[in-house]
DNA sequence: GTCCTTGGCCTTC
DNA sequence: ATCGGACACATTCGG
DNA sequence: CCGAATGTGTCCGATGAAGGCCAAGGAC
């Protein structure tokens, strides 16, 4: 545990991702595979099947520290971070009352035993690790009962101090970490491994991601697009990205997050098993009105992603396809370094020997030239899809977000002017200032809320919008502040949906600042009547 | 003891 | 999803 | 010509809305 610890205290106490990647390294030179393996674990986002409810290690922490409950809660929201508090209100033992154990035999003999188990075992040892555990070890004990580490490096990083650690391409190791492993030293020896295992066989290719098109620096028609004739240009689909893995004689459904979807769409997997052994597609899994051949809005799509066994209702209100745009791997062969246009034409024969409107191709959209292009794109709304991909037609299919092949040209948000009506404290280390905005709309002489953001100002405007809502309060309900109705912002979001849940009876998607319009008094923002009209 | 509501968690975008 | 901030690395500028 | 300043590419955390799942707790 110390080591481990150390580990964090290392990435935590630095902000250069080299220094990360260094002490990244030399842990994993060092730790043993057994800690190794859970270290690797907790990094990538990992967590323990939950030890305790936050409500009994407030409880808890007030019996350890014979400090009153509301104390703890104030020291709390100082703090920002629950895992830090509960370190911050003991002390260290006495030396002689100290406990080292490795990593994987606090997880492994201490913590998972009692998961799950009655109150007061679980109590017993975690009152027993604070009781035993100085001041570093202690904060990430803590942090492995609360949830994830959370200490700034993401995966990624991870896997790029593995590799220089161990020589294996990034892209194999990612592979080897999608969906469910166990923290092991066997998981961490194949996955260290430098030969092919028969696990690689069952995993789907790491997903390749494309970045948002910044007009300034490459406005589609200049720069790297001079020439349209080198772009393949799609429809941007709003659904979920998804691989299908044909192998073995089975068919899997993969999301991006790299979860199976095992039995979500069994009509996708149905139609799967008509296609040859030994392929795997890339494409958009969408929810789609066959009468108008058009997309359904991704709200009805959102009915099914999340559900495990449809019910036959269900799969007749939202019957969903596939639109493949991309072809991975045929007759068992991986088709990745190969350029898109040829992969995309081995795609259209495959489908096309295989027909099935449940998995089609993603047509190509043809633009004459990129004024034809950019009235297409601007008919989105309309045609129920984001805008357009703009893919290089001689391109591999890369590994994560890499830039300069893959462009997603996405429609202009909506916009509207609305009111700062509420304010609140962020979290970590925005915990101190109020980061956190309610906007309203007018209806009739009310300002009815429409939208939480937090995303668009710079931290200066942030630090002045701070000051200014302490000064104007006008109520507090816990947290939350009520303040002057005077500041109006310009929100942009991508749709206006109709909601069950606010009082406005709509939501927006993907809400966010794009400017304090100083400009504007309070009583000049929008209506929300303005709004609704735009509800779909 | 069973049923229903509620809130936290988790995934999608 | 979104965005701003921060670091890493590449390129340009000033002496 | 070299070190400093500036620009660009990437990564990262903190945050939005919806809907399903699941466990806790109250009502009966």
């Amino acid at each position: 545990m110390r080591r481990f610890a150390a580990l964090y205290a290392a990435l935590d106490a630095s902000t250069s991702t080299l220094d990360k990647r260094a002490a990244l390294r030399d842990y994993f030179r060092e730790a043993p595979p057994a800690d190794a393996a859970w270290a690797l674990w907790f990094l990538s986002g990992g967590k323990l099947a939950r030890i305790a409810r936050t409500g009994e290690l407030r409880a808890w922490i007030a019996e350890a520290s014979g400090l009153p409950e509301w104390l703890i809660e104030d020291s709390y929201h100082h703090v920002g971070d629950l895992a830090e508090t509960l370190m911050l209100l003991l002390d260290d033992p006495a030396p002689e009352a100290e406990v080292d154990l490795p990593l994987h035999v606090w997880i492994e003999d201490r913590l998972r035993p009692v998961a799950g188990r009655e109150e007061p075992l679980r109590k017993a040892v975690v009152m027993a690790a604070w009781a035993g555990l100085r001041e570093p070890e202690r904060l990430v004990f803590n942090k492995l009962l609360t949830g994830a580490l959370r200490v700034g490096v993401s995966t990624r990083a991870v896997q790029q101090a593995l590799t220089e650690h161990s020589g294996v391409d990034i892209a194999l190791l990612a592979q080897r970490m999608i969906g469910d492993w166990a923290p092991t030293p066997d998981f961490l020896a194949g996955l260290l491994s430098g030969e092919a295992t028969e696990a690689d066989r069952e995993r789907p290719y790491p997903f390749f991601l494309a970045s948002g098109i910044e007009a300034a620096p490459a406005p589609p028609g200049a720069g790297a697009f001079a020439d349209l004739a080198e772009w393949l240009v799609e429809w941007k689909w709003d659904g979920i990205r998804l691989q299908l893995i044909r192998r073995g004689g089975t068919a899997a459904l993969w999301s991006r997050g790299e979860e199976r979807l095992d039995g979500r769409f069994p009509e996708i997997e149905a139609a799967a098993m008509a296609l040859p052994d030994g392929c795997v597609l890339d494409g958009e899994l969408l929810a789609w009105n066959a009468a108008e051949d058009r997309p359904l809005p991704f709200t009805a799509l959102q009915k099914r992603i999340q559900r495990r066994r449809p019910g036959p209702k269900l799969l007749a209100d939202c019957p969903v396809r596939v639109l493949a745009y991309d072809l991975l791997e045929e007759g068992g062969e991986d088709l990745r370094a190969r350029p898109l246009y040829e992969r995309r034409a081995r795609l259209r024969k495959l489908l096309a020997t295989y027909p099935d409107p449940l998995l089609a191709l993603s047509p190509e959209v043809a633009p004459r030239d990129w004024a034809h292009a950019a009235a297409l794109r601007a008919e989105a709304r309309r045609r129920c899809v984001e805008g357009l991909m703009l893919k290089r037609r001689d391109s591999p299919y890369r590994h994560g977000r890499a830039r300069g092949d893959w462009w997603k040209w996405k429609v202009d948000p909506l916009t509207a002017d609305a009111v700062l009506i509420y304010a609140q404290p962020g979290h970590g280390r925005r915990s101190t200032l109020h980061t956190d905005y309610t906007f309203g709309l007018w209806d009739g002489d009310a300002l009815v809320p429409v939208a939480k953001a937090y995303s668009g100002l710079d931290d200066a405007e942030i630090l002045r919008l701070d000051r200014w809502i302490r000064a104007n309060t006008l109520e507090r309900f816990g947290p939350v502040r009520a303040v002057r109705p005077v500041h109006v912002f310009e929100l942009g979001f991508e749709a206006v949906n109709l909601s069950g849940r606010h009082k406005s009876g709509i939501a927006v998607r993907f809400p966010r600042i794009l400017r304090w319009r100083h400009d504007k008094p309070a009583a000049e923002a929008d209506r929300l009547d303005t709004l609704r009209a735009l509800a779909r």
